[in-house]
DNA sequence: CGCTGACCCTGACGGC
DNA sequence: TGCCGTCAGGGTCAGC
């Protein structure tokens, strides 16, 4: 479900609610996430006051005095800030009561979602090791192309490698290749600097835009305020095989690529 | 080191 | 109505 304009229009919707804010208390009712959440983590948290909220990749950071609490979505997971006496659903894993009387509720079906904690020097294992954030400077097609030299992988599966650039999930490897005219099964390596550049400039260019239509809602993404985002409506071919391509009409063509559904047009990309 | 596929889990959907 | 296979926006890990 979330891809990172999903998980910073989540950031966006819940940071105003929890900021400079202090933990009543955290519940947790299933701790068996992608990894279990710490035991003695409701211990940790209670009584502190949050610092600051903060997104790395898909990852979002709570920033506390004395560590970082880590949480990722997953495939299916999302934050809500509810009323506290909300009734609890299926699949509410955890709560986070803060001060001022908002709960903020994680739910996550597939529990591909984590909830981890750091403290002391450096980064946590998981952050370690990631590129760049796609919408920073330090990302573009110099980068691509550089790191992308001598790899005989496809470049749908290179541009995916959070190794390489994080944030780029598969809804938006489809759409950003599309929109530079890039064959998703081309080895990644004999892909011309020029072509990387249109590349980094439209995988920048699309997540923007998904941000600013708060994410792409395919079944139940909402963000923190329960609103659903728009960007479904301007996907091009994610979703769409079979049907006329946006450019030429010519049917887009499915093909499976490291395990993920990919998307194209025989005659727009090459 | 790079690449591929299995795997974690629930739910929705189509075919029979 | 139910059963079965397939698929889904994520990522890690083992094995070659």
């Amino acid at each position: 479900m979330p891809e990172l304009p999903e998980v910073e229009t989540t950031l966006r919707g819940i940071e105003p609610y929890l900021v400079n804010r202090k933990i009543k208390r955290l519940i947790v009712r299933n701790g068996s996430l992608r990894w279990p959440v710490p035991e003695q983590l409701p211990a940790l948290m209670a009584g502190q006051r949050i610092l600051a909220l903060e997104r790395r990749a898909k990852y979002l950071l709570l920033k506390l005095a004395s560590g970082t609490a880590i949480l990722h979505l997953g495939m299916s997971g999302n934050l809500r800030i509810v009323e506290p006496q909300t009734p609890v659903g299926k699949h509410d894993h955890v709560d986070l009561l803060v001060q001022g009387g908002k709960l903020l509720r994680f739910n996550d079906p597939r529990r591909f979602g984590c909830l981890l904690w750091h403290s002391g020097p450096g980064q946590h294992s998981l952050l370690v090791g990631l590129g760049p954030e796609p919408l920073s400077a330090s990302f573009d097609g110099e980068l691509l192309y550089q790191r992308s030299r001598g790899r005989k992988a496809p470049v749908k599966t290179f541009i995916m490698d959070n190794k390489v650039v994080v944030g780029v999930g598969n809804i938006y490897a489809n759409e950003a290749l599309f929109g530079a005219g890039v064959r998703p099964a081309r080895a990644a390596g004999q892909i011309s600097l020029d072509r990387y550049r249109r590349l980094a400039d439209e995988i920048k260019d699309v997540l923007t835009r998904a941000i600013a239509q708060g994410g792409t809602t395919l079944k139940d993404f909402v963000g923190g305020d329960g609103k659903p985002g728009y960007f479904k409506q301007q996907l091009q071919v994610y979703g769409r095989a079979g049907l006329a391509c946006p450019v030429c009409q010519r049917s887009l063509t499915e093909v499976r690529l490291g395990q993920r559904s990919t998307v194209f047009c025989k005659s727009c990309q090459r």
